[in-house]
RNA sequence: GCGCCCAUCGUCUAUCGGUCAGGACACCAGGUUUUCAUCCUGGGAAGAGGAGUUCGACUCUCCUUGGGCGUGCCA
């Protein structure tokens, strides 16, 4: 574990949490530890952190690993490989994250909290627009004796990081270099839930240490905790390992990279026809650039050369055409024999051929039928009459349609599993909500979906097109309504989505 | 509101005190091509503002402005 010069050898992290589709920013962050880490002759691991009962999933699990390993990011140890420090499922590690918990608890670095969620609730309503937010340390005011009582009464509590008053904690970015933040402006964060359960920063800084990270390279979001987890570096007396923030990805509006602005999900971009190396590329061009100024580049030559230090801070936007542009490249360059492979890994073999023939066979009259019928099931744009949308919707006008194309969207994303029965579930709930008949809610959707009132059977089409393409056809289809003047504006889109909220459920 | 981070063409970026501020995407014009696409050539396009340091600032410091993130028993 050690090389000749006795400095550890480099090991970097991914640690996505498995709720909902593969973010792209989850294959930003790995493309560059994996680089790092392999430039320095190091290991790159893989972590599930699924602290989150209530959200995380197995399919979400299961579609992330798919998808590094469709990109060609490998990883040394991981859930699905092992390694030395199995298990890399937070879920598993529990009981590791308790007996830390006890010892900070024993160190008096942490407290027991009894307050409840409606007393937290109450005091962040109180402290709207204050100076100072975050936890008002009542239970860390508590006597010892109390505290124990109260704890062996076995009362509910989560376990709280104790936090100094005063002064500032200095720390070290290695992009940034020094960063001091006010000890007062840090909350006392639950690091153990009621549940038994850790929240992100014990379990992540509990695991990095006992995996052996030496270098945390994650997201800027993470900067302003990093105080938090320093400090508990410093309470179990650890070392803590060095930290380089990486800027987000943003939507051209700047803000945080969100699928409402930009297809997010890696699946999509599978699904749509983009080439891994493609994607790749245009990812390491994002916030990094080689000294050589050389704009194309592999996975390995990017681990090669990689200099940390070349990152550059700015949130760069993520432009969706200079990708496309990338793919094109790639695309062409590829040998006629090598772009045959690529489109039969892609969609064009037998498997995916297989689940269309009972769909279409019924509809044939020529065997010319065939591939009209099943063209919109390898497209990822479709061009048709804009009018159509509202033309098929069976008496909804335009805001009509709009609404149901985006509770469509809202209801699309709950389903842990995607086939065709929990679609069919998922429209039925729609055409409730919607208090109309499934039978006059679906020739929108074919509009949206197939481009033409009519087409393959749309819920065994969606579930082949998959989550990420159908959402993404909804919202071409509400771009269309919006160059027809048709939109769901900023108040009616809020209102709209709070009172599907308080009927509904949570809607991202 | 408060804390922290960031700031070069519309976008991604190069420049690490002295450059005609370079490249890529996009855009525009021309050429090749039976069309289209590709490809080739050319063009317009940037240091947010203000102080300071210096012989000399895009580059270093400070202020302002702008943007982002954080402010959850989410991660």
């Amino acid at each position: 574990m050690h090389t000749q010069n006795n400095q550890p050898t480099v090991r970097t992290r991914v640690a996505p949490s498995p709720t909902g589709a593969p973010h792209i920013g989850t294959a930003f962050m790995a493309l560059f530890n994996y680089a790092f880490a392999k430039r320095h002759g190091g290991q790159f691991i893989l972590r599930v952190e699924d602290t989150d009962q209530a959200r995380s999933t197995a399919e979400s699990e299961q579609a992330i690993l798919a998808s590094l390993r469709w990109l060609g990011i490998p990883w040394d140890e991981g859930p699905d490989c092992g390694g030395p420090h199995a298990p890399y499922r937070q879920s598993e590690r529990t009981r590791i994250y308790l007996e830390h918990g006890r010892r900070l608890l024993a160190a008096g670095a942490a407290y027991p909290c009894f307050c409840t969620a409606e007393r937290l609730a109450e005091l962040r309503r109180s402290q709207a627009g204050a100076d100072c937010a975050g936890y008002d340390g009542l239970c860390a005011r508590l006597a010892p004796a109390d505290a124990a009582r109260r704890l062996s009464a076995g009362e509910p509590h989560v376990l709280r990081l104790r936090v100094p008053a005063d002064g500032e904690c200095a720390m070290r970015d290695r992009l940034r270099g020094e960063i001091r933040i006010p000890w007062a402006k840090v909350d006392h964060q639950v690091l153990l839930k009621s549940d038994g359960y850790p929240t992100y920063h014990l379990a992540n800084v509990v695991d990095d240490h006992l995996m052996g990270i030496t270098h945390v390279i994650r997201g800027e979001e993470w900067l302003s905790s990093l105080p938090k987890h320093i400090l508990l570096y410093q309470a179990f007396g650890w070392t803590p390992p060095e930290f380089a923030h990486l800027p987000l990805l943003r939507n051209p509006d700047k803000s945080k990279l969100s699928k409402r602005r930009n297809p997010t999900s890696i699946l999509y971009y599978r699904q749509a026809g983009f080439l891994p190396e493609a994607l790749i590329n245009y990812l390491g061009l994002m916030a990094y650039s080689f000294a050589d100024g050389r704009e194309i580049f592999t996975l390995a030559e990017m681990a090669e050369h990689f200099e940390i230090d070349r990152i550059s801070l700015g949130g760069p936007v993520f432009d969706f055409q200079k990708l496309q542009h990338f793919n094109g490249r790639y695309l062409r360059s590829l040998a006629p024999a090598a772009l045959w492979q690529r489109l039969q890994a892609w969609l064009l073999n037998d498997a995916y051929w297989q689940n269309i023939i009972p769909l279409a066979q019924p509809r044939l009259n020529q065997l010319a039928d065939f591939v009209p019928q099943a063209a919109f099931l390898f497209a990822d744009r479709l061009d048709y009459p804009p009018a159509l949308l509202v033309q098929s919707s069976g008496g909804l006008d335009g805001p009509g349609v709009a609404r149901l194309l985006k509770t469509a969207q809202w209801e699309l994303e709950k389903p842990p599993a995607w086939n065709t029965d929990a679609i069919r579930g998922v429209f039925n709930r729609i055409a409730e909500i919607e208090k109309m008949k499934l039978k006059q809610i679906m020739p929108v959707f074919y509009a949206a979906l197939a481009g033409a009132p009519a087409a393959l059977p749309a819920f065994d089409a969606m579930a082949l097109l998959g989550r990420d393409l159908t959402l993404r056809r909804l919202h071409y289809a509400l771009e269309t309504l919006e160059t027809q003047g048709i939109a769901l504006k900023g108040k009616q889109l809020k209102d709209l989505e709070k009172s599907y909220r308080a009927a509904y459920g949570a809607a991202d």
